[in-house]
This record gives C-alpha cells, structure tokens and sequence, in this order.
DNA sequence: CGACCATTTGATATGGATCAAGCGATGTGG
DNA sequence: CCACATCGCTTGATCCATATCAAATGGTCG
C-alpha cells in the first residue's frame, strides 16, 4: 500500500537560508547538513520500532505519525507542517511510525550527529531538550483533547490547525477525514456530523470539504475553553 | 482544601545513597544537592502556571499532577512513585499541578542550578533530555490509553502500576478510584464497576479496594495487548 | 455508637459507534 | 464525450458502552 520514495540531493542555498529565517527557534540544529527527500502522498517515511538514525523536517507537505493498535484501530500521535520537526527520539528507536500526507518534501538529519554535537555543544544541546520538550506539551495538549465531546475535540482540532497554518480564518485541511478521526479518537461518520453541525450553527464555512473557514473563532474558542 | 506543607531540612545520606543504587539513570541528575521536604496527604507542591523553578523527585509517597479543565473536569497527567522525577519542564512554567496524594516526602531541586551545569556537563545535558524524554514517552503511552475502552484502560492501569511498583502479583493502590477515574478519562462509577467485573471473571481478586491482586497477568495483558 | 468519607451497586439516559445507504467529485476506458 | 467505476464524504437508523442520577454499603475515626 505504501509507495516507493525518491531521493534528491538538492539542498539549495536559497531554500536553506528561507527556511532558517522562518525557524529561528530550530535554526541551530538545522543548521546541520541534512538531505532533502521527497515522498509521495501515503508514502512511509519510516515504521514503528525502526531505529531512530533520523529526525526530519518538514520542507513542504504535511506529514503524519500514528500507531496500530492491537485491535487494527489506528491513532495518529501528530500533524507536522512546514517548519515542523518530527522523528526526534531520545531513545533509539521510533515510538510512532511516519508518511507523507500530502507529496512532502522533507529534510533528513542524521541522528547521531547531532547528539555526539550535543555532547561537544551545549546550545546544540538544549536544542534538543527544546524540541523534545515541544512535542511534550502538544502530546499534552492532545490528552486534554481526548477527553472532551466529540464538538469540542473538533473545534479545537480546527483552532489548532488555524494557530498553525495562519492564514486568515480560513483553514485547508491537507488530511483526509480519516486521519482528523484517528487524531481525535472519534469516528469518520461523528467527524463529519460534527462539521456539518457547526455549519448549520453558523460557527464555520465548508465551501470544500478540505476547507473550513472560521466564523465567530473567539465563540468557538469560549465555546470550549 | 490543601493543607499547609511541613519543611525538613534533613537529608541524610544513608537515604541518599539507596536511592541513589535504585535510580542509576537519573543519578547524575540526583547528585545535586536538594532540600527534602514533606508534603501531607492532598498538599498541593507546586500549581499550574507557576514559575518552574524546581524539579523534584519522590522519595517516599505518591504525587500526582493535574489539570483543572474549563468545565470544572479534571484531569491527572500522571502518578509519581518512589524514584520518580516529576516537575521538570523546559519551559519555565508548570503546565500542570501537582499534589501528594499520600504522605510523601520529596526532594526539591533548583532547576537553575541543573540548567546552567547542564550548560558546562554535556552529561547533565544528557540527563535532561532523558528525563523528559522519559515524560514523553510515558504520556504517549497515556494517548493510547484513553482511546480504548473502560475495560483495557483499568487493565492497563492496574498492569502499569504492577510494573512500577513491583511486588509480586500484588498491587497496592495508593490512590482513591476518583484519581484512578480522572487518569483514565472515565467516572468513578465505572471504575468501580470494572474492578468489579474483572474480580467476578476471576481476573483479578481485592482483598481491600486499594489492594488489587493481578490473578492472571499474562490474559490480562492478551485481553488488551 | 454515630458521622463521615470512599466505594459499590442499581436504574436510566445519552453521545457516539456501528451498520447501511446515498451523493458528489475525479478519473478511466469504451 | 459519455457511461461507469472509484473514492472520499455525508446522511440516516439503530445499538450499546459509558455517563448520570440515586441509593445502599462499608470502613475509619472521634
């Protein structure tokens, strides 16, 4: 089911150095040489219990992290966008596994050499510390999530995804409504009930399926809180 | 509600030193010197949004951390046992609360001191990040957890507690079903249902309620995987 | 003994899952 | 260029796990 990739050795100065403004925070680890990849929709960019050689970031794209449960049921641990890195695991092995949402574009660093750098440099270090504190508090984040109703899980869902790809109040959902189901322990049928719910109530505009335009967001923020 | 905190200024180092031989990976985090102090039973440690000027770690007791929802809901991050560190954030602001659940002794450490040596000793460096790398994987475990029934949720509990509190088949539950409720994102009601359920299908047996005794592991862990 | 708190048990309600069908875009072959 | 298969999404009908509301039980401490 999942594609095969293709490798590009491009790494243009131009693109590095758009990215590096746009990522401060991250600038001092991807300063590192890393490879861009590309990988097409659906494709695995790595599998659960693989050895964690890598972390990446994302380029263009939007890539996904999820987990098989014993039972078949899938959960998808996060969404990463442009400027997001994901795979960074302090232990050797990947907890979650990885694909290309969308045709992605992404850049591979390899592991090892940032952490025997950490050992070297200390800003390196807490670089690591940073990002590994970063996805702390949005798996946080996600744990309040999955105990609230199935409208508050989307709405947050929503005001997330608006907090992260800014542009206006109207949101493009690059992931199908499976994923956004499997991200918040709900059903497909309950996602898009709850979609549509929200039209009718006037909170949102869903002039395609994959985009939502934010009507009242301080109404849909209280709403929730 | 919470209750006035008594400070002890001991420290003795017989203490120090077995839990210094039980805890191997955190003890070059732990070397640090640090003011035990004693927390009563429901005595809140630290609040949510505090400065995270501290980390701590329990040297007897139980902790929890918590997070008070808009609702009014709450929702417990984790438990702490003996040897747990608990507190540490990257950030420098607690993102939940923490109380002791019992009577607990704890031992306070300032987080600047850790910070800035982490800064000159690539270990410590390393210790941070392995600590909340730790926290990480154990609330991505938690994720897990809340998307699956009432069922393999209590088991998984009751499995998880086995494991870090070893003592045989025996577990002894230190906190009350409210607590184990709002870990699992269920009510107490059915919490307790559960528990019942499982001992009447020779599961489990409870010799109290706060003594769970696992009759068979190896299903109870099949029955969920 | 009696008050209080934690826990269990019972009866009922309900939010979301499940099962099933319809619908609208997109693409493909005749 | 149209018929038709496919895929992602929506909508409808029903069911069920868990929440909610309510009361009983049991254990602890003054």
């Amino acid at each position: 089911m999942l594609m095969r990739t293709t490798i590009e050795q491009d790494g243009s100065r131009a693109g590095r150095a758009a990215r590096a403004s746009s990522l401060r925070s991250v600038a001092g680890v991807i300063a590192m040489t890393g490879a861009p990849m590309n990988f097409a929709r659906n494709c695995e960019i790595y599998g659960e219990g693989e050895p964690a050689d890598y972390l990446y970031q994302v380029i263009s794209g939007t890539v996904r992290t999820s987990k098989i449960l014993a039972d078949g049921r899938r959960q998808i641990g996060s969404f990463y966008l442009t400027g997001d890195v994901f795979g960074l695991e302090v232990d050797d092995e990947h907890t979650f596994s990885a694909e290309a949402i969308t045709d992605s574009r992404v850049l591979v660093i390899k592991r090892s050499a940032l952490v025997s750098l950490a050992a070297r440099d200390s800003d390196v270090a807490r670089q690591l510390w940073t990002l590994t504190g970063r996805e702390l508090a949005r798996v946080q984040d996600h744990i309040l999530l999955l105990v609230k109703t199935a409208q508050e899980r989307v709405v947050d869902f929503l005001l997330e995804m608006a907090d992260r790809a800014p542009s206006g109040d109207t949101v493009e959902l690059p992931m199908p409504r499976q994923d956004i189901a499997d991200y918040l322990g709900l059903t497909i049928e309950t996602v898009s009930r709850t979609l549509t719910m929200l039209e009718n109530d006037g909170a949102i505009a869903l002039p395609t399926s994959r985009r939502v335009t934010l009507r009242k967001r301080a109404a849909l923020g209280r709403l929730n809180a």
